[in-house]
DNA sequence: TTTAGAATGATAGTAATACTATCTCATAGA
DNA sequence: TCTATGAGATAGTATTACTATCATTCTAAA
């Protein structure tokens, strides 16, 4: 049986569900291997419609501009990774053994999906790394965060929160912990790659040891004292 | 007596020092007021120029490029907190609290300094907590870097990484715990002013909070076992 | 079978951005 | 007095970030 993977996005992010049409997801096919390649700044609805073969009107009738296509490509990213994330800690009942199993899904190399066609989950979780913060460090977050359009992100950081206060109901800061998780296990990432200075890990570039080093940071801190 | 602060800066940030003419603490103090009020991507150097009465080829003989006039000011950013941290930290002999004080400094509104006076460094943090990853989140990072246009930055981080070597020098991930410090002591404030839910601050908005839950993060993790 | 409407393609045009080039002028130091 | 340096003034270009219009194709309902 053949599943397919489709996730509900909110519709403020486009003015057509790139869903929908085959040049909506080849939008999104192509956003991702743009951005991937050459960094969000130097991505231009010009350069993304030559290499779909339309028009830079034809993208103007999905996407408002460039940072609405990044929004949108993170938001996707934060909901699969939700899915991933409830599907496989699904039957796990000791809540640090699953706080192990997010660090490790958040921080280590993802495989392509193959329930997801259109999308390179590789180059996408690349991009949340290099481009994610990009999202919402803008002017305009509060704007942007009114029409509910971090609600993904949102979502993951209350999930982890209340997997964090299954391991310890008293710790005193599940939310901000678990946005640090999420930040870190990407920002870490970027780190050991491109200034390996600013961790311990750039000898080897292994995730493993970025693994490591948030879990030893997480289980410290809500270790029960 | 009148004491002025001189940060040395890395001579391939800029083509001409801006701290050596009239024109240069301008192209500074400016583009940090306008970076503050507009945000880094509505920033151009025709709005610059505007702003300080002089033309856009003007400001082109000072920097490249906008971007390189972002890492010019929050490298200086990172050299000005390198120095007050060693100023403040410098006859304190416990390890544990000079971690405290590098921790205030990081996560709590910053006051004008009379020393400096081209460079309003409350504006300046603002920047930092916005803005201040897009310096290094590009597609050349790796070039910027080996131009060592980042060093104050990772100094910092060295420098924090041994006050943490001080409280145990055991702690297997020193270098790895200062660069999150140091982004979390700005993500956290961000994420608190901006997208609350993402915080345990968002009620309260109060800073000092951000202090409790890193150094609650940083000494259970570096506590010996 | 006709027909409306939705999606797409093709083309054009504009304001702003991100630069580069050149020429002049003031002035400060040798 | 000469000369280098900084700065002002002006012009010009390629690219970006859009908006508008009209023609075409394809499909799904009447």
């Amino acid at each position: 049986m053949e599943v397919q993977l489709q996730i509900k996005m909110n519709e403020k992010l486009f003015l057509r569900d790139p869903e929908q049409t085959e040049l909506g997801k080849k939008i999104i096919r192509h956003s991702i291997q743009l951005i991937y390649k050459n960094g969000f700044e130097l991505f231009t609805f010009k350069k993304l419609a030559e290499d779909i073969g339309t028009t830079e009107a034809g993208i103007y009738r999905y996407f408002e501009n460039k940072h609405r296509v990044l929004i949108y490509i993170t938001a996707w990213y934060w909901g699969w990774l939700q899915y991933r994330l409830v599907f496989n800690t699904n039957n796990i009942k000791d809540p640090a053994v699953k706080l192990k199993k997010v660090i490790q899904l958040l921080a280590t190399t993802v495989v392509d999906d193959d329930k997801t066609i259109h999308i390179n989950e590789d180059l996408l979780h690349q991009i949340i790394i290099a481009e994610g913060s990009k999202a919402y460090l803008t002017k305009h977050v509060s704007e942007d965060n009114k029409e509910q359009l971090f609600k993904p992100y949102k979502d993951l950081c209350a999930v982890i929160a209340d997997i964090i206060l299954e391991c310890n109901p008293k710790y005193k800061y599940p939310r901000s912990l678990a946005s640090t998780i999420i930040e870190m296990a990407h920002f870490q990432n970027f780190f050991m790659h491109n200034l390996p200075s600013l961790t311990d890990f750039g000898k080897t570039k292994d995730e493993m040891k970025v693994v490591s080093f948030l879990e030893d940071l997480v289980f410290s801190s809500i270790r029960k004292k």
